[in-house]
DNA sequence: CACCAGGCCCTAT
DNA sequence: ATAGGGCATGGT
């Protein structure tokens, strides 16, 4: 299959999956560092935490005048709770100094804006990507581990280099936001159901044109 | 019991 | 430059 087919054949498999990240942008900038490396309910409870102890509005204002210790303690359902209240409160730190006006960083060109927020500490490529697109709504491709491993089962292709694969898939697909966000949710919806790491190409649709499923003779 | 989950930072080669 | 360890909860 050829990469610029992914998309198509993805869509036609699961459907629409729209604006696949959850939740208000403000939710958005708080669930980015939350689901580092971790599974997405346990997210969803740190959140409800979150909510039922603050509110839905305003959430980033109101986290950001919590001790690191109390928001730790709201959080620990996500695991890494420690490390993440501190990035938690750097990111709003930086947020701070735009009066938590989105809107202001909208504004301001995606390069910049991107530097901006690696600069951060406990902000990564990944999470910065994911801010940009599910919270800012700028057009830039979020790569992550289902990504990598999607690759690498259906294409054959390893690539280890962040920066390469995010230009790849942006070589192929134009710089449409909902494009991005609706091709990057159908990847990771794909890869748990079927690509995991006891893969399920027996199940698969995708399995008479994924390289390893006909590499194991299981097409 | 072991292993995994929508990463990132720090350290030792 | 890059591999390895630590961070921690909840599900399977």
């Amino acid at each position: 299959m050829k990469l610029e087919k992914l998309y198509e054949k993805l869509r036609s498999i699961h459907g629409s999956v729209g604006k696949w990240w959850p939740g208000t942008p403000e939710e958005i900038m708080v669930t980015a560092i939350l689901t580092q490396n971790t599974n997405w309910k346990n997210v969803e409870r740190a959140m409800k935490n979150i909510e039922k102890t603050l509110g839905k509005n305003d959430i980033l204002r109101k986290l950001s005048s919590l001790s690191t210790e109390r928001i730790a303690h709201l959080i620990k359902p996500a695991g890494f709770f420690n490390i993440k209240a501190e990035r938690l409160k750097t990111l709003l730190e930086f947020l701070k100094e735009y009066n938590f006006n989105l809107e202001l960083l909208r504004e301001m060109p995606l390069e910049n804006l991107r530097e901006l927020l690696l600069k951060i500490k406990g902000i990564g490529k990944e999470t910065a990507d994911a801010i940009l697109l599910y919270a800012l709504e700028k057009p830039i491709f979020v790569v992550d581990s289902y990504t990598k491993r999607l690759l690498l089962r259906i294409f054959n292709i390893e690539l280890k280099d962040y920066d390469e694969i995010q230009k790849l898939f942006m070589s192929y697909y134009p710089p449409d936001v909902f494009l991005y966000q609706e091709l990057h949710g159908l990847i990771v919806e794909h890869a748990k159901r079927f690509c995991s790491k006891k893969p399920k190409c027996g199940e698969c649709p995708l399995n008479k044109e994924c390289f390893y499923s006909q590499m194991n003779g299981l097409s």
